[in-house]
DNA sequence: GGCAAACGTGCAATAACATGCAGGCCCCTG
DNA sequence: CAGGGGCCTGCATGTTATTGCACGTTTGCC
């Protein structure tokens, strides 16, 4: 087995997998794992991988950060466009904190008239600088993990009111469990939101469909309308499609 | 498992929901949890990610409003250093929303306990990496052009509550005519906010001593504590010490 | 104020590591 | 063809990294 095989199939295996592990390869290329070593860490220095204690991984698995940003931020955007069609003018909107929900109030186009009531500190300074929209803040103790205002004020404050549409982001949603969160104050205030509102649009980054997380917020016939990066008849939404959800 | 895997997917997991449990991760990769914590710690130094009890925060997620800071000159800081120390531990603080107050909130020692009420979205965030001062954001409408909620909703809350201390940013001061500001329901909702507090104190950079505004917050004399960047025994101040003004 | 979960630390076992050395292979040269 | 040098490989050595467990402490919640 030459040297230069052995880089070959290695690159190979990266390619493949993404990663390799040195025992691995000792066991595949039939060679001591010395060898593989010392392989890995000339390709290392060459720049063609990145070595890492028990193996290697690929050089683009190594930074996957910025570009999984880059990528959810493409996909929240594109979410974002669909759940801003579905706010019409005049309609009374309640919103909550999610990045989605952020996106998606900063693309309303200024000639929209709407009330956005939010429990979500960022959303209103998000809409500061909105010509036509009344924001109304719901205030509460404030929830330092999540950034929005939650506990009994919000929830009570909430009873008194009808919104046309609540937009949610989500957390966990799967066919089994519905919509579920991870934190008890968030799980009570989006209930009593969902309970305010006429319509409840959520809106959902491919990647978190199927995910399932500690408590339950709802279930999932109690959504109206369900928003993802998704086309809207993608096999991916066959399961919430037979839910009679409205998907976007 | 390799661990650079591991911390990859950890930042996936954490992008996603913007938060883990040490205790999820351990049962998600098979690993025990000291080592879970091990490389929550790694990160965190790195910078990645925030730890928390129990789990990590996005780093994004959690301090977007970061630059705001930068705004603060050394005379705001100073007024809110002075500010800061009228915080003791355990008391009940009512702030408005100026960027001196903002300054002030974000150089509270993370060892002071106190509940801050708030009509400022930005204090808010301000304190949201605050370990232990609890934060109550005060909602109603949300005011453009001083990015704090206003409105009657504002005023009736503050009706029920008695605070030991409020902190006023400053539109003009003066000896004739007392606390004045530019905006109608601004001033409504500082009028409330005097009226429910023990103490009143105003934050003013030496400019803004002795110019007017359109109308009228309160008098002088309802002032309890006045804190500049001049000296408190500095003669432009002269004319405010003999209101009975404590100055800082 | 009490309790359970989460924490940090030290320790030990194991895996992975670097390094030196010896043997084997190839190629070159005499 | 014999010998030698360079390169690669495997093995042995000692070192470092990683991990799980045990312990006592801190933290957060009720």
């Amino acid at each position: 087995m030459l040297k230069k095989e052995r880089h070959a199939l290695i690159i190979k295996e990266i390619n493949l997998h993404n990663k390799v592990l040195s025992s691995d390869l000792a066991l595949q290329l039939n060679v001591s794992e010395d060898t593989i070593r010392r392989d890995l860490n000339e390709m290392d220095e060459a720049g063609t991988i990145v070595k890492v204690h028990g193996g290697a991984l690929s050089r683009s698995y190594h930074y996957p950060f910025q570009q999984n940003d880059i990528y959810a931020g493409e996909a929240k955007k594109e979410i974002a466009k669909k759940g801003m069609d579905l706010i019409k003018d005049g309609m009374v909107v309640l919103t909550g904190g999610g990045t989605t929900v952020l996106q998606m109030v900063g693309m309303l186009p200024p000639t929209r008239t709407a009330t956005i009531f939010t429990i979500s500190p960022l959303v209103a300074l998000q809409l500061a600088d909105h010509p036509l929209i009344t924001v109304i803040l719901i205030g509460g103790q404030f929830s330092k993990n999540s950034q929005v205002c939650v506990g009994t004020q919000v929830v009570s404050y909430l009873s008194e009111i009808r919104f046309d549409i609540c937009f949610l982001g989500t957390n966990g949603i799967s066919i089994g469990d519905g919509l579920t969160d991870s934190d008890l104050d968030i799980v009570q205030v989006k209930k009593a939101m969902i309970k305010a509102s006429n319509k409840l649009a959520i809106m959902c980054v491919a990647e978190k469909l199927n995910t399932v997380q500690r408590m339950r917020v709802c279930e999932l016939h109690q959504i109206d309308c369900l928003i993802t990066d998704l086309e809207p008849d993608d096999s991916a939404l066959n399961a919430y499609r037979r839910e009679n959800i409205q998907l976007y």
